[in-house]
RNA sequence: GGGUGUGUAGCUCAGGGGUAGAGCACUACGUUGACAUCGUAGGGGUCACAAGUUCGAAACUUGUCAUACCCACCA
C-alpha cells in the first residue's frame, strides 16, 4: 500500500543504497551490446557539490539511465581531482589559524597534511551524488594522484618530453606571489580599475637640459629598464635614438633604441622597456639583446636590484614617485582606466616574472586536436561551440605546465651534480640512465592540475596497461560539461588524448550553461547569493531538484534557479504518487499478459495513443539531446492527459457495473502507469522506482527496464476522444460564463447531428454526463420541438441547447478562413516548384523541403475540408 | 579592438514561415469517492525597434538600440 503523502525523504536515500548494493550501476559487459560510456567531469576531492553540479551530474545521470534502460552497456566512470592549487589553498589556510605556515614543515610533511585532510574532508561530495541519485559506477571510483593515474601522468611527461613536446625554458610566466608559483594564463583574470598614469622625464645622458619623457602606470619596475624605445619613425623623438637615457635615483645609463613597438600615437611615444617584467618588452628585449633585471622576489617585494630591498610594489610605487618628484623630474599623474590581471584563486596581482618553467609545445598538439573537430570526430552541442574552441585553439601558446607548489604530479626529472638532466618514469631508471654511481636531484616542481585532468577520458579506463574496459569504452560517448571549461578541460582532453592514444576521447561534448541566482546573477560566495542544492533536496526531494535542471535545459542558456519552480516539480511528483494511488485503490494490476493494441474502449484506445506520442517525443528529444522538451513531454502527458483527462474518464467505468470495461480499464491503466515509471526514471529516479516496487510486483527492475520502442500512433483512436474533450471543455466554458449556481441541475441537447457525432454521443454519454457535470444529455436528430425537449428534460433546471455549446457559425468561419489560407499557401508553393529558376538554381535539400511543406499543405486541406462537412451538417 | 549569445505575458523562460505557449503569480468558482502539494473557468502579449525577403514574418536577412559573456590589448 502506498502511503497516503508523497514524502521523497522517505525512501530516497533507502532506494540509492539498494541500487547500489545490488551492483545496478555497473555495467553489463554484454558483448551484443552497445557500449555507452561517459567520465564524469571529476569535482575537487575535498569539495562540496554545489548548483553547477547538480545540473551537470543531472545531466549525465539522465543520459546514463536512459541508456542503461536502452540496454546498452554502459559506464558512467566516477573520479575525484586534487586540484592542486585549491586544494593546498584550503590546507595552508587550516595552517595558518594555528599560525603556521607550509615553511614550517618539510614538503614531505606538508604533503602528509593534506592527505590526512583529503581523508578528512574528502567524501563529501560523493555522499552528495549519491543523494542526487548519480547511477555512477563506485567499483571504479579513481583520484588523479592515485597510484595508476599518478604512474599514467609520468609516462606521459616521459614519452612527451623524450619527443620535444615537453621542453624547459625561461620565459616570463605569470607569476602568483601568493603562492609563489607559476600559473597558465587561463588561471589569470582582467579586472577593470581604474588606476594612474604617471608622466616622468628620464634625463639624456650628457646633457643637463635635454630629457626623454615617459608615461608608465607602473613607475617602480624603472629599476628593471634596461631601454627606451622610440619609433624608428617617430620625427619627434628619433633624433634621441642612439643616446643614452639615465635611470633617476639608481643614475644608470640606458640606450634609447629604435623599436616599432613604440607607437608614436600612445603615451609619450617613448617606451620604457623593462624585459624581465612586461611581456611585449620581453620580446623587445629578445630582440636587440638587451640585459634583463629582475627586480622582483619570488613573494611579489622589491630587490635588491632596486633601491627598495624587501619592500612591496605598493610603497616601492610612493616611494619611486617621492623621489622622481624631488628630483624635478615628475610632470603629471593621471586617472588612467586600466584592466589589472588577478590570480583567480589567490586574489593577487599577477606579475609577469622571468623563471625556468616546463612547457608543453601546445601549438603542435593543438594540430590534431583542430582537426578532429573539423573533420566532425568530435561534435560540440550546440555547434557554435566549436567556433569558440577553433578560436582559442588556432591561437594557442605554449602551455606552462610546472608549478612551484607542494600538492600536486612531480615532475619525473632528475639533475645530475653538472646540471644534466634525466627525465624517466621513477627514479631507478633515472639512477640506471644517468649511472649508479651519479648522485641526483629530482626536480621540485609540480604539474598542473590540468595535465593529469588531460589524461581523464583514458587514465581513468585503465591507461597505460591493457583493459578490457579501455577496449571497451574508448572513446567515450559524451563529455557533458560547462562552457568555461572547454578550454581549461575540453581543449586539453582533445590534446593528450590525440596524443596517446590517436583518438578521440569522446564523440560529442554537450555544452551547457552556468546555474545563476533567482535573478540572474551569478551565484558566489562573496555575494552571498548561492543556493545549496542539498538544501533543495532536503525541502523537495532529489527528484524535484533533477526535474528542474532538465526541464529549465534548453542548450546554450544559463539557468536562473527558481524555487516556485521546483516546488512546482516537487507538486508534480505529488500528483503522479497519487494518480499512482487512484490506479492501486482501483486495483489497477500489472499483467504481463496484456497487449495494449487490443484494448476496446475508446478512451482506453485514446490513452495507448497517447503513450505512444509522448515516449516517440521523449525518445527523439533524448537522443538529440533536448532535455527540456522531453522533460516537459512526460510532465504534460503525465499531467494534461494522464491525470486530467483519463483518470477522469474512467472514473464512470470503475464506478460502474460493466465487469468487461473494468477489467480492461484496470489493465490499461496499469499498463499506461507502468509505462510513464520508465520513461519518467531518467529523470526522476527515485519516486518511479518507488512506485514501480510498491504498486505491482513484477520480475524486472526499473533501473534495467526496457526503453519503449517507438510505434506508430493510432491517429483515429485519438480523434474520437479529442473530440469529446473539446465538448466537455466548450459545456464547463459555458457553465462558468453562466455563473450558475452549485447543485444546479443541467442537462444539454444536441440538435442535429451526423451520424458520427450521434453515434459518439451515445457512447460517451456517461462520460460526458460525468465530466461536464451535466444531469442528462440527449441527441434528436431531424426536427426538434420544444415539448419534445422538455418532455425528455423535466427534471433539469436549465437546458443548454449544444448548437449553442460548439459554436458551428463560428467554426465554420473558422475553417472557411483556415481553407482560404492554405489555398494561398498552396498557391505560393505551386508558384516556387513551377518556376525553373527555383528548381534548378536552389540546392536539392530545399526543393524537397518545398515540396514536403506542399505535401503537408495538401494533406491539411484535405483535413479541413472534412471537417468542414461535418460542420455544415448543422 | 575581435568574437559569441540574449531581448516573447507581471516574473522566469520554451517555441519557431501559417490561430502567440508553459510554469509561477493574478481573478472567479469549487472540498465531486487519487490529489487543496488539488480541480474548473478566466484575465493578461504591436513576440525590443526599423527596413527588406515572402501570398503570409514574432520566426529568415540587414541595420539600430539594449543587455550578458568570452578573447586580446592598453607605455
Amino acid at each position: 500500500m502506498l502511503e497516503k503523502t508523497y514524502n521523497p525523504k522517505d525512501f530516497e536515500e533507502d532506494i540509492y543504497k539498494s541500487w547500489e548494493n545490488s551492483g545496478d550501476f555497473k555495467p553489463n559487459m554484454r558483448k551484443d551490446r552497445d557500449a555507452f560510456s561517459i567520465v564524469i567531469p571529476p569535482p575537487n576531492v575535498t569539495g562540496y557539490l554545489h548548483m553547477g553540479h547538480a545540473l551537470n551530474y543531472t545531466l549525465q545521470d539522465i543520459l546514463i539511465r536512459y541508456n542503461r534502460m536502452l540496454g546498452k552497456n554502459v559506464l558512467w566512470q566516477m573520479g575525484t581531482d586534487h586540484a592542486g592549487i585549491a586544494t593546498q589553498m584550503v590546507v595552508e589556510r587550516n595552517l595558518a589559524l594555528e599560525g603556521l605556515s607550509r615553511h614550517d614543515f618539510t614538503r614531505e610533511e606538508f604533503v602528509n597534511k593534506v592527505w590526512e585532510w583529503k581523508a578528512h574532508s574528502g567524501g563529501v561530495i560523493t555522499k552528495q551524488l549519491r543523494r542526487l541519485g548519480c547511477s555512477v559506477d563506485w567499483g571504479r571510483e579513481r583520484f588523479t594522484m592515485d597510484e595508476g593515474l599518478s604512474r599514467a601522468v609520468r609516462k606521459i611527461f616521459v614519452a612527451m618530453y623524450k619527443e620535444g613536446l615537453i621542453y624547459k625554458d625561461k620565459r616570463l610566466v605569470n607569476w602568483d606571489s601568493k603562492f609563489q608559483t607559476a600559473v597558465s594564463d587561463l588561471e589569470v583574470i582582467q579586472k577593470e580599475t581604474v588606476g594612474k598614469m604617471y608622466y616622468y622625464n628620464y634625463p639624456i645622458e650628457g646633457s643637463d637640459k635635454e630629457y626623454v619623457q615617459i608615461a608608465t602606470t607602473r613607475p617602480e619596475t624603472m629599476f628593471g629598464d634596461t631601454a627606451v624605445a622610440i619609433h624608428p619613425e617617430n620625427e619627434k623623438l628619433k633624433h634621441l635614438i642612439g643616446k643614452n637615457a639615465v635611470l633617476p635615483i639608481i643614475n644608470k645609463p640606458i640606450p634609447i633604441i629604435a623599436d616599432e613597438h613604440a607607437d608614436p600615437e600612445k603615451g609619450t611615444g617613448a617606451v620604457k622597456i623593462t624585459p624581465a617584467h612586461d611581456f611585449n618588452d620581453f620580446e623587445v628585449g629578445k630582440r636587440h639583446n638587451l640585459p634583463m633585471v629582475n627586480i622582483l622576489n619570488f613573494d611579489g617585494t622589491l630587490n635588491e636590484n632596486t633601491p627598495f630591498d624587501g619592500m612591496d610594489t605598493q610603497n616601492a610605487r610612493v616611494k619611486t614617485i617621492d623621489e622622481l618628484t624631488s628630483l624635478g623630474l615628475m610632470v603629471k599623474v593621471e586617472d588612467n582606466p586600466m584592466v589589472i590581471p588577478y590570480g583567480d584563486r589567490s586574489g593577487v596581482v599577477i606579475e609577469p616574472m622571468l623563471t625556468d618553467q616546463w612547457f608543453a609545445d601546445a601549438p603542435k598538439m593543438a594540430v590534431k586536436a583542430i582537426e578532429e573537430v573539423e573533420n566532425g570526430d568530435m561534435e560540440f552541442i550546440p555547434k557554435n561551440y566549436e567556433k569558440t574552441y577553433f578560436e582559442w585553439m588556432r591561437n594557442i601558446q605554449p602551455w606552462c605546465i610546472s608549478r612551484q607548489l607542494w600538492w600536486g604530479h612531480q615532475v619525473p626529472i632528475w639533475y645530475g651534480p653538472d646540471g644534466k638532466v634525466f627525465c624517466e618514469e621513477n627514479e631507478e631508471e633515472a639512477q640506471l640512465a644517468a649511472g649508479k654511481d651519479v648522485k641526483l636531484t629530482r626536480d621540485t616542481d609540480v604539474l598542473d592540475t590540468w595535465f593529469s585532468s588531460g589524461l581523464w577520458a583514458f587514465s581513468t579506463l585503465g591507461w597505460p596497461d591493457k583493459s578490457e574496459f579501455l577496449d571497451v569504452f574508448y572513446p567515450t560517448s559524451v563529455l557533458v560539461t560547462g562552457f568555461d571549461i572547454i578550454f581549461f578541460w575540453v581543449a586539453r582532453m582533445m590534446m593528450m588524448s590525440m596524443y596517446a592514444m590517436k583518438k578521440v576521447p569522446f564523440a560529442k561534448t554537450y555544452i551547457h550553461g552556468l546555474v545563476r541566482d533567482e535573478k540572474g546573477q551569478k551565484m558566489s560566495k562573496s555575494k552571498g547569493n548561492t543556493v545549496d542544492p542539498m538544501e533543495i533536496v532536503e525541502k523537495y526531494g532529489a527528484d524535484a531538484l533533477r526535474f528542474f535542471m532538465a526541464a529549465m535545459e534548453t542548450q546554450g542558456r544559463d539557468i536562473n534557479i527558481s524555487e516556485s519552480r521546483i516546488q512546482g516539480y516537487r507538486n508534480f511528483a505529488t500528483k503522479l504518487w497519487n494518480a499512482a494511488r487512484f490506479c492501486e485503490m482501483n486495483e489497477c494490476g500489472f499483467s504481463s499478459n496484456f497487449d495494449e493494441n487490443k484494448v476496446t474502449l475508446p478512451v482506453n484506445k485514446w490513452i495507448v495513443a497517447k503513450v505512444k506520442e509522448a515516449a516517440k517525443d521523449v525518445t527523439d528529444n533524448l537522443n538529440n539531446y533536448r532535455f527540456s522538451d522531453s522533460a516537459n513531454s512526460v510532465y504534460q502527458f503525465v499531467w494534461g492527459s494522464f491525470c486530467d483527462w483519463y483518470i477522469e474518464m474512467t472514473k464512470p467505468v470503475f464506478y460502474g457495473d460493466n465487469e468487461e470495461e473494468k477489467a480492461e480499464t484496470r489493465a490499461t491503466a496499469a499498463w499506461v502507469l507502468d509505462r510513464i515509471l520508465v520513461i519518467l526514471h531518467p529523470f526522476m529516479p527515485f519516486v518511479t522506482t518507488e512506485l514501480w516496487d510498491n504498486i505491482a510486483k513484477r520480475d524486472g527492475k526499473l533501473i534495467t527496464a526496457g526503453w519503449p520502442k517507438t510505434e506508430k500512433v493510432d491517429v483515429n483512436a485519438l480523434n474520437d476522444i479529442d473530440w469529446m474533450i473539446e465538448l466537455i471543455t466548450s459545456i464547463r466554458s459555458l457553465r462558468a460564463e453562466m455563473n450558475l449556481p452549485a447543485g444546479a441541475k443541467l442537462a444539454a441537447y444536441l440538435k442535429g447531428a451526423d451520424s458520427k457525432s450521434l453515434k459518439n454521443m451515445k457512447a460517451f454519454e456517461t462520460i460526458i454526463c460525468s465530466l461536464a457535470r451535466l444531469e442528462k444529455i440527449e441527441v434528436f436528430s431531424g426536427e426538434v420541438s420544444k415539448d419534445m425537449v422538455q418532455d425528455v428534460f423535466k427534471e433539469a433546471t436549465i437546458l443548454i441547447p449544444l448548437a449553442g455549446v460548439v459554436d458551428f457559425a463560428a467554426e465554420k468561419e473558422r475553417l472557411m478562413k483556415e481553407l482560404a489560407a492554405l489555398d494561398k499557401n498552396l498557391e505560393g508553393y505551386a508558384r516556387k516548384l513551377e518556376n525553373p529558376g527555383f528548381v534548378d538554381k536552389a540546392p536539392a535539400a530545399v526543393v524537397e523541403e518545398e515540396k514536403r511543406r506542399q505535401a503537408e499543405a495538401l494533406e491539411n486541406k484535405a483535413k479541413v475540408v472534412e471537417a468542414l462537412k461535418r460542420v455544415e451538417n448543422f
